[in-house]
RNA sequence: GGGCAGGUUCCAGAGCGGCCAAAUGGGGCGGACUGUAAAUCCGCUGUCUUUCGACUUCAGAGGUUCGAAUCCUCUCCUGCCCA
């Protein structure tokens, strides 16, 4: 089997915006690309077969810190890797662990070993560091793996951020050394991403930038922002780490973000996004729209029978009436959040091929300027 | 007909002389959520006012008191028990 590769078809006239196809060994990728978020092996609420069907899904991810700890790798060796065991053929990215090394900061300890976590779910000690995450990644067997990292706060000292970064860096080489002593489990070729930091500063981004495409991996990704920041700080970051990463390899943004966030950042050179923004404001009312946002919740709903979003072409978002819709919000029926949650996806992955579209037709700039407005406003 | 227990702000339900526009739940309304410790979290929810504050409320009518949702009297309702 294969490494992953990146095919360039096409680039927007206006922007740096590209459209290309990645290739693995559990299929293709067409980019730019929205990746569902399934942390535990689970999009929330959402089943494979929605992910298939309604979604369009290409790739999702999973959590290395969350499948770790539960069910845990004998399990998931038993299984055959993360793809058998949850019954998912398409391509499988893994999150080290790194973003948990943030968000679950009042828990851990870092050293230049690793980090040491206490679990969420009973308080029992972990360590993690660059080559049991790797392992780890191995077990899951996610065609993408990510780095383990240090993704910093915002905001950040100057002198924090740099001591960070060098840490990640020097952890990626760890991650690359053990990734390469060690065998691919399933028969298929997993492929190590490197994670740009350098938190807001920009001549950290740009040595960041600059080490990681030393790496020469089959695709780079950019971590630490959308993390509090201003939308225009995290623009000016990918555009600078868009303008020094490999344009032949793909660029992947890590957790970012709103409709719109996503089409700025694709005019700015990103192949790759993932976020919980559609699953998890899905599952707390906000349904987004190719005619803006909802909150599914208010009043103003109650009696209006027409379609989730029929701008979208899925036939899921249109079987389903916005006043039903907010009736089992209300009712904290479990459709309610699966509704939401599907509607989302597909709304998010029709953005992304719209994107596409665009961007082949050379038009994508102009698109995205008559779009944004659009994908902002409060219904 | 007799006995007992009750009637509190949208609902349930605390309060039982001042700290009460009235706990707490629920409901309602609004907001937040960006590599998922989240089907979660945060506000508001008598009227008027931006605030300070003012005003009208705790079945109804009287009364006691400096002061009443809270005490007394009568009336009207409700539930349970006995005839």
């Amino acid at each position: 089997m294969a490494a992953l590769s990146f095919t360039l078809c096409g680039k927007d006239s206006h922007s740096s915006a590209r459209a290309g196809e990645i290739q693995t060994d559990h299929g293709r990728i067409e980019t730019p690309i929205f990746m569902p978020v399934g942390t535990v092996g689970s999009v929330k609420a959402v089943t494979q077969q929605q992910l298939y069907q309604d979604v369009n899904a290409q790739i999702i991810l999973g959590n290395t810190y969350h499948l770790y700890l539960r069910p845990g790798l004998e399990v998931l060796e038993a299984a055959g890797g993360l793809h058998k065991f949850m019954g998912w053929d398409r391509p499988i990215l893994t999150d080290s662990g790194g973003y948990q090394v943030f968000s679950l900061s009042g828990n851990r300890k870092l050293t230049e070993e690793g980090a040491l976590f206490q679990s969420h779910i009973d308080g029992s000690r972990h360590l993690f560091t660059p080559e049991s995450v790797m392992d780890i990644q191995r077990t899951i067997g996610a065609d993408i793996i990510m780095a383990f990292d240090e993704c910093p706060p915002y905001p950040s000292e100057y002198a924090y951020a740099k001591k960070s970064l060098e840490l990640t860096n020097r952890w990626l080489d760890r991650c690359f050394k053990r990734l390469a002593e060690t065998p691919d489990k399933y028969g298929y070729t997993q492929n190590l991403f490197p994670i740009v930091q350098g938190s807001t500063y920009k001549d950290l981004r740009r040595a960041s930038c600059e080490y990681v495409a030393s790496k020469g991996a089959t695709g780079n990704a950019i971590g630490g922002l959308s993390v509090g920041e201003p939308e225009e700080m995290m623009y000016e970051h990918t555009a600078l780490c868009c303008e020094i990463l490999p344009a032949d390899k793909p660029r992947y943004l890590m957790g970012v973000g709103t409709p719109w966030n996503i089409l700025e950042n694709i005019s700015l050179g990103i192949d790759m996004f993932d976020c919980v923004m559609p699953t998890r404001n899905g599952r707390n009312a906000m349904l987004f729209t190719s005619k803006g946002v909802i909150n599914i919740d208010n009043k103003k709903w109650e009696k209006d029978f027409s379609p989730i979003d029929d701008g979208i072409g899925s036939p899921f978002s249109e079987y389903y009436s916005k006043a039903y819709v907010r009736h089992l919000v209300k009712a904290k029926e479990i459709l309610a959040l699966t509704i939401a949650s599907t509607h989302n996806l597909a709304f998010y992955l029709w953005l992304v091929k719209e994107a596409r579209k665009h961007i082949l037709a050379g038009d994508f700039a102009s698109w995205k300027a008559e779009m944004i407005p659009v994908l902002k406003t409060r219904l």
